[in-house]
DNA sequence: GCGGTTCGATACGGCACTGTATCCGATGCA
DNA sequence: TGCATCGGATACAGTGCCGTATCGAACCGC
């Protein structure tokens, strides 16, 4: 059902109404994207300056406002981004284990659902930092909050779910509702997570409260 | 016993060794760092320009480079004022309850120890804001991640005696090591609280969540 | 009251960044 | 291959902020 009219049967082109974007222009808009998490991450999404994310990227602003009308839109795109990439993270993580391992050790298990919204290790101290800074412009504009809100919900929901899924599998449930379940699991994992970076990354401080709300949560179904 | 030499007999002033800050200077400190407070929340610590601080405290530049070097030691001065006073409710909530509204509400007892930490709810966001701001700048920079990680210590090690010995007061323990058990506590609150303050307010997330980790923590000595 | 000192105001030079207008090489199409 | 369009580079004017140097008034002790 092709409902673009780019699709249809006539050669005629209609520029005006849908840009059609280049391969070439989506390869930019990556490039800017990729230096600005770094730059975001590295310097802060209100300090980095337009002109240091170009530079990153290897372009001139010129390039930046051919593409992005601020700094505030390049950063909505990005946080669209990794969401897309938490999201599919999750997916992949949530089906990916069979009941024997989960059984094995439920914690483990878990722990490891959990962890899968974030990104690869290497880059977990910048995707914190990211995860800070986006709550932090949410609590300072609402259009940016609603943005944020819809993103959260999204995630919560689908780790709900996953969760649920993964425990009923092996007749467990949550002790609480799941929402409250997760909303728990999470905001353990991210204190833990933020306190073993604050302390150098010597222990594993996430793991660890996620383990202890696993004991405290989980019941026989 | 005076080791301050200007307290001595002699009229002798020792100037060069200690400025001994007079309360007019003092007054223009307050000043400045109630500014920065307000404007730190609003724009964010590093968009807060100087100029704005001074210009919401009702100075100029001049008073500010004569009592800081830069914003960071204004930051910085700012925190400790605060944790002191978070401190200093802390006490305040913890003593102040006796063992019969204990034993009438764990849930609403603990709540309101842990919630003791936070200013008074007109300041909720703000507050929220520049914690959320300190732990950014201490995520990025060792030295102030060094003085966070003191802060922050201090502040949950006085909240797991507060509450260990409320509950003991009561024949009640926590489940789970205290330390752990206020990681788990402070988590769930501010998480809940974020999620309030970015749904706009309406319903209470923070005590829902607080109360359910009470529930699943809590358990007889 | 008077001198010295303190402390905040004022004035200055300079810099980094912004957003726009324009240019020109790369790209895709017949 | 030639041409039209696209996309990034370059040039420019404007702005806000920084940090310092200097000034002058309020605030002490005597």
């Amino acid at each position: 059902m092709p409902a673009d009219p780019r699709t249809g049967s006539t050669t005629r082109v209609e520029r005006t109404v849908v840009p059609a974007i280049s391969p070439r222009r989506e390869r930019t808009r990556e490039r800017l994207l990729d230096a600005a998490f770094d730059v975001f991450a590295r310097l802060g999404v209100q300090a980095a300056s337009i002109e240091a994310i170009c530079e990153a990227a290897g372009f001139t602003r010129g390039a930046f406002y051919s593409n992005f009308a601020n700094k505030e839109e390049l950063f909505l795109a990005l946080t669209e981004r990794e969401t897309r990439v938490q999201l599919a993270r999750l997916e992949e993580a949530a089906t990916g284990l069979d009941p024997a391992t989960v059984r094995a050790d439920i914690r483990e298990a878990v722990r490891c659902v959990v962890a899968s919204v974030m990104p690869d290790p290497a880059a977990k101290q910048s995707w914190s930092i990211m995860a800070l800074e986006f709550e932090l412009l949410a609590l300072r504009d609402a259009q940016v909050a609603a943005r944020y809100a819809t993103q959260d919900r999204r995630l919560r929901e689908e780790l709900a779910d996953s969760l649920t899924r993964l425990l009923a599998g092996i007749g467990l449930r949550f002790a609480v509702d799941p929402h409250t379940g997760v909303d728990l699991l999470l905001g353990a994992f991210e204190s833990g997570q933020r306190a073993t970076l604050l302390a150098g990354g010597g222990e594993d401080r996430a793991s660890a409260l996620i383990e202890a709300v696993v004991d405290l949560l989980v019941t026989p179904a």
